[in-house]
DNA sequence: TTGACACGTTAGGTTTCACTAACATATTAT
DNA sequence: ATAATATGTTAGTGAAACCTAACGTGTCAA
């Protein structure tokens, strides 16, 4: 596969696929299959996605016989919510007690 | 400037350099010179970033004499923490797992 | 009104992206 | 061993993104 130039999940969240897989992902880890089941678009482009994922880091893959699980690695949305956090003075403060709830200091 | 097929937030802060130019609107109301400044870029390339803003309604802009000004509209960034708010639970039960595990009563 | 200033917009080129089709690899069942 | 299953990878293509260079449009000052 093509190595993508941006790692960053902000990249990474950008397409609405990659967002929906995420979503899915949210509860329990699922297979490849189950994965691209739902979406109209081919097996292998859903495999190219879940690469892209993979690279931000925002899953992580395991093998289950000849199955390959994939399972969600929130971590690096954390870069994200530090990022929004600067725009917290706008709205309601929930996004901000997230982000320091992540930061550890609850 | 050519319409972009995607106006969503999520795809206004995949560039960096969008995301430093709504950075610079966080505080206060700036000029298309003033935010082209600090950029290694040309001025048209980041009035081209601008456009995209526009587009996906995370600023507005409005004449001073000859100048353009730039606004933060932060309202359409509520699409990506409402869509971020779905992994608060998965976060806090992790964190939750990795806490009692610390605690030993695993 | 002439020129300088502050911008936006268009045209064109290069790179990146997302997809399909075809092929490769690992695992399990027969 | 052979075949079926589950999945990743590569090649190739068209579209979208991003950039520079050139041009167009208001605004203000002399």
């Amino acid at each position: 596969m093509r190595p993508s130039a941006d790692a960053s999940p902000f990249h990474a969240i950008a397409d609405p696929t990659r967002r929906d897989l995420l979503t899915m992902l949210r509860s329990e880890e699922r297979s490849a299959s189950e994965l691209a089941a739902p979406f109209a678009t081919s097996r292998s482009a859903v495999s190219q996605h879940l690469g892209i994922l993979l690279e931000s880091g925002l899953v992580e893959r395991t093998r289950d016989g000849r199955r390959q699980l994939y399972r969600l690695r929130p971590e690096p949305l954390r870069e994200i919510v530090n990022w929004m956090d600067q725009f917290d003075a706008f709205w309601d403060d929930r996004l901000t007690r997230l982000g320091h709830y992540l930061d550890g200091d609850r």
